[in-house]
This record gives C-alpha cells, structure tokens and sequence, in this order.
DNA sequence: CGTTGACATCATACTCAGTAGTATGTTCCA
DNA sequence: TGGAACATACTACTGAGTATGATGTCAACG
C-alpha cells in the first residue's frame, strides 16, 4: 500500500488511531484530551500520532470527517430510493440515529465539533478549520430539509419555522450521544427501540398526521 | 453588611464575577476558560476571583448553582398552581423554555455541567463535585415526571418509555442553549414565537393528543 | 475623639505541573 | 541506501494555585 504513495492526498489515517482517539475525545473532551493519551491507547508515543497528524486540532478533525461520513454513507441509500416524503424522512431519521448509536464515540465528537463552532470564541487559526468541518456538517443537516418540506407540503407535517423545526429535528435525533449509554444486558431489540421512540418523537414534534386507524 | 457576618454559610458571591464567569465558560468552555480571563472581565485579577473561590471547579459550581436556581424561581409559582395535567406539563415547559433563552449565559454553563457529569473520565475530587451538580439537576428534571405521567394516565400523551420520554423532552427544550443566538433586531414577539415552536415540538414529541377543532 | 488592631478585600509576584509541538535519533523494509 | 514509520528527549509556554503584601473599614478601647 505505502509504495510510492502517488499522490493519495486522502492518506491512510491509521484506523486505530482514529478509533482511539474518538473514545478519548468522548471521555474527557477536547481540550482535556492529550495526544500522549492517545498514544498510550494505542500502545505508541506521541512521535506515531504526530507523524500522521500535523497538530491535535488536525487529529481532531480527522476523526470528526470520519464520524461525518459514517453518517453519510448510512443515509446515503435511502436518499436514492424513491419513497413518499414523509416516509423518506421517517427512514432517514431512523438510519441516522442507528448510526448515531453504533459509532457514539465518533459522533460525540461530531457533536463537541458543532459546539465547538457554535462557540464564539477561538483563535482565528482554529476558526477557519472549524468552519469548514461545521459547513460539512451543515450540508449534512440540509440533505433533511427538501424532504421535510415536500412532506409538509403534501399535508403530512405541521410547523411554523422550518429552519427552527429542522434545528430541533436533528437536535433530538442527535440527542442520544449525550445520554445514552448501554447497558450491560442491553439486546439489540433494546436498541431499536431506542430509535423508535426517538424517531417518533421528532416525527411527531414536526406535527406528523396520526395515521387514523380503523 | 460584613459586619460579624453571623454564619450566612451562603456567602454573597458577588454578582459580577458570576455573569462574567458564566458569559465566559459559555464562549470558550470550562477547560480554554482561564481565571485570569475572568478576573480581566471585572476589571480586576486573580486576587479577587480566588478570595470568593476556592478554585475554578468551584467557581463553576457556582454559576452551574445559579442558573438552576434561576429555573426553579421560574417554575416554582406554575407547580403550585393546579392546573389538568397536561396544561400545566405545558405552562412547565413554557417557563423553563423562557428562562432558558433570557439566561442563556448560565444554562449553557448548566448545559455543560451536565456534559462533563455523563462524561466518564474525571478525577475524583471532581467526581463528587460533578455528582452534587447533577443530583441537583436531576432532581429538578425529575420535577417534570409526575406531570408527564399524570396527563399520559389522562389520555392526553402517548409515549412507550417514561424515562426516555423525559429525557427527549428536556433535552428539547434545553437545545436552544446550543443553536440559538439572538439577532439583532430581534423583538420580544420573535423570541416567544420561539419558544412556543420548541414548546410545541416538545410536547408533540410526546403524542400530545390535538384539540379536534370544531 | 483619636488610636489601634483585627479582619475582609483585594493586588502582585511567584511556583510548578502538564502538555503541544519539535528536533533528532533509530529501525526496518523495499 | 533512502525513506517511511516510529521512539526519545528535548523546548517553550500556558495556566492553576499560593504566598505574601497593600489598603481600607469598623469596633472597641483608652
């Protein structure tokens, strides 16, 4: 693989490294995160980390990508299919969540990634490269948008503000990463319905129509 | 006032170091926050901030203390009151969302406190101290579940699991301390339309059943 | 009524530990 | 043999916490 390496911009990051340093991140946050930590969690020293990474913030930043396109590549599917608005969305929110729970490490730095931004305060240094880690996740986050909207068009949601009502869409979908954490005896039946009912209650706090039933 | 200062265990922790602590630790976090910072915030240096504060963790005590006693003043009068369950869930909800935006500034502190509670990693000095914190938040959560459940025994929500209800719940409601930023010529009427979305979201979420016009 | 002394309230000037980043080897493989 | 992939051993700096000094205020006392 390494080679002449010819120009695969994209380098190899080792798995490893992202994995572990993803869980360290989770733990104790960014800032309290050392890269001597990490090593240690890979059985290294700060020279492996830093060989493949330029600086913390760059690391960082490579695991967030990593969590990013988790969720990408979970959504991307149903994005192609052909389902009415509403159930589009419903599916949608289903596969991000189940994702959101499968690789909790990474998107709990996805999450401290986007309060990062939201902040006001860093340098301008760390500014730009956060910028455009919360611009790929903002473009992610739009991908929910038509359908939510083709779907209140056909009468099947109800809100006032679609920009506040994908804000807390996302934000209750996203939410778990905060307080879920599994049991010991937790089945996978357990999990999903965990996602069920965090799916129904954003779908329903977009006002979606009881299916009237008899 | 000073006096013999007979044993006000409640110290008076001046006012403005806690606003300044609270707008500080909610732009940069608690870690990039440095005492220094705040003590330049009100116009004076580390002398002062540590004369009030035995150390940063309980500096952050203190403004995380505040911005809950700021919820519970806010919720008190409404729990008293006797209202049908589901109303009064909803009036509940509306004053704490209220309070959440005009004191931004300390929930966002409240907010993290809580993030580095469910956080595993912290030394146990600060564990304890982390524990106190969130007891005293839970137990103000909690304060919504008799509600919650009494207007689901009512027939007016619908949700399969109590606990995973309310945490959806709060965390909706709480959520604007992440995304929301007031804008320039926002009026009053914006930020009550605001809370009155995220208020409904949230008890949609819980399957509050509509009032069948007509 | 002036003095004194004790204490609260701060400012200044340190110490010291932790950590990001670097500079320089060392090993191993193609 | 040259370079990738690390380890080791530094540097430099930030920031929490402390020790100590300066200032004012109030209360009791002569």
């Amino acid at each position: 693989m390494p080679q002449t390496e010819i120009a695969t911009v994209i380098d190899h990051p080792p798995a490893d490294i992202l994995s572990v340093a993803a869980r360290c991140f989770e733990e104790r946050g960014y800032d309290a995160t050392s890269i001597d930590e990490v090593a240690r969690g890979v059985g290294a020293t700060k020279g492996r980390v830093y060989h493949h990474f330029r600086s913390k913030a760059d690391l960082f930043a490579a695991v967030f990508r990593s969590g990013m396109a988790m969720l990408s590549e979970a959504v991307e599917p149903i994005l192609e299919r052909d389902y009415a608005p509403v159930e589009k969305l419903r599916r949608l929110a289903s596969a991000h969540t189940r994702t959101i729970l499968s690789t909790k490490a990474f998107q709990r730095v996805v999450w401290e990634g986007v309060e990062m931004h939201l902040r006001g305060a860093t340098t301008p240094g760390q500014r730009e490269a956060l910028d455009a880690l919360a611009r790929a996740r903002n473009t992610y986050g739009e991908v929910f948008r038509p359908v939510m909207e083709a779907a209140r068009r056909d009468g099947m949601l109800d809100y006032p503000n679609p920009s506040v009502a994908l804000q807390l869409f996302l934000m209750t979908l996203n939410s778990p990463v905060i307080w879920y954490s599994p049991r010991e005896d937790e089945t996978e039946a357990d999990r999903e319905r965990l996602v069920a009912q965090t799916v129904d209650f954003a779908m329903a706090g977009l006002g979606e129509r009881k299916a009237m039933a008899a």
